[in-house]
DNA sequence: GTCTATAACTCGATAGAC
DNA sequence: GTCTATCGAGTTATAGAC
């Protein structure tokens, strides 16, 4: 299973062969289909895995940076942009390549990328909460959360097509020229309180 | 050429079999390869129909919609949200997709994805570029055009997962908010400028 | 639980008559 | 330029011995 996830992390679902996963996992065909009786249940035990680690693989390391609650939130997405970094923008996000190609096609899988978006937006929606005034009250958290998956998610289909970090860092600067304005507005509310 | 379009566009490109294009156009095998020598020259075509066809089906629409030229890029947007409405979420950006299925397969079509994504960027930015003093002087409008982009892309991605439109909505809103407080932001530098 | 061999099928692409 | 027939390779999945 970690084989075909690294190989549906670099080349998708439909372009990964079952051959090829036996091949590099050195597994017999036999042995596969004992725990796994599909190949779209393999991909599904993948996107599992995917929601059992986004914590330990994502959120956590990003979270130990830095104790402010905004700054946690661009830690994440700088995560996200070593990991193009290393990777020479060959692999980005690995819900968002399957999102796209799997949706129209199997249900169950959509279901389960969806449950890895929910999982992650709360992730980033609490981060949002816990900046507490930092943010001006009326600002939509949820929303918001929403908002930087997005920007994350094309930041990244842009970046790999490009081959270049140009375009995910440019849109990670706008949604940080975001946060800032919405830090100020917060702040001279705050002041206006205080007199 | 048109069938392939509509097909690679619901399905993708590996998901289209050529079997299925000839059944669903009634062209024979001989005639489609007379005229393309493979199936990715056929996708080349159609990703050429793509960079020919924008203004007249994107961007010219959305301008004869208003005058002002941020209107202008929230009606392009707006024709997004509108094609993910009636195809019920089961189609999106057309590029998008091909950007993340074969940007790592063929080298030819991720530089024609890439022509695909400036031609765009650039009709954003010159419409950016057309809204003069009603942005910040200071704002980078080539980045911003790539953030528009990447917000578009991103929040089609998540409506398309969804199969609702709330993650788009979503995603606009905040990229309206943001709109919104750079054009504050022009209005009192111009009206400082006036005193 | 794991092995090898292969069934059953679909794929993109081609050959050669017309 | 268009037709039909089909090649050869690759696909997922299974059968049946161990």
């Amino acid at each position: 299973m970690d084989t075909a996830r690294e190989l549906f992390l670099q080349k998708g679902f439909e372009a990964t062969s079952i051959a090829e996963i036996l091949r590099e996992s050195g597994v017999n065909s036999g042995s596969l289909y004992y725990f796994f009786k599909t190949k779209e249940e393999l991909l599904l035990a993948v996107l599992d895995w995917y929601v059992a680690n986004l914590y330990r693989e994502v959120i956590d390391p990003a979270v130990a940076q830095t104790k402010d609650a905004i700054g946690r939130v661009f830690a994440v997405l700088d995560g996200y942009r070593e990991y193009l970094t290393i990777t020479e923008f060959r692999q980005g996000c690995p819900i968002g390549n399957l999102a796209l190609e799997m949706s129209e096609k199997s249900e169950a899988v959509r279901e389960k990328v969806v449950l890895n978006f929910e999982n992650w937006r709360k992730a980033i929606r609490q981060l949002l909460f816990d900046a507490g005034d930092l943010l001006p009250a009326d600002v939509d958290r949820d929303a918001l959360a929403t908002f930087v998956l997005g920007v994350m998610e094309g930041g990244v289909m842009l970046s790999r097509t490009y081959r270049s970090l140009a375009p995910f860092q440019a849109s990670i600067a706008m949604l940080r020229a975001h946060f800032d304005r919405l830090a100020a507005e917060a702040n001279s509310t705050r002041n206006r309180t205080d007199c």
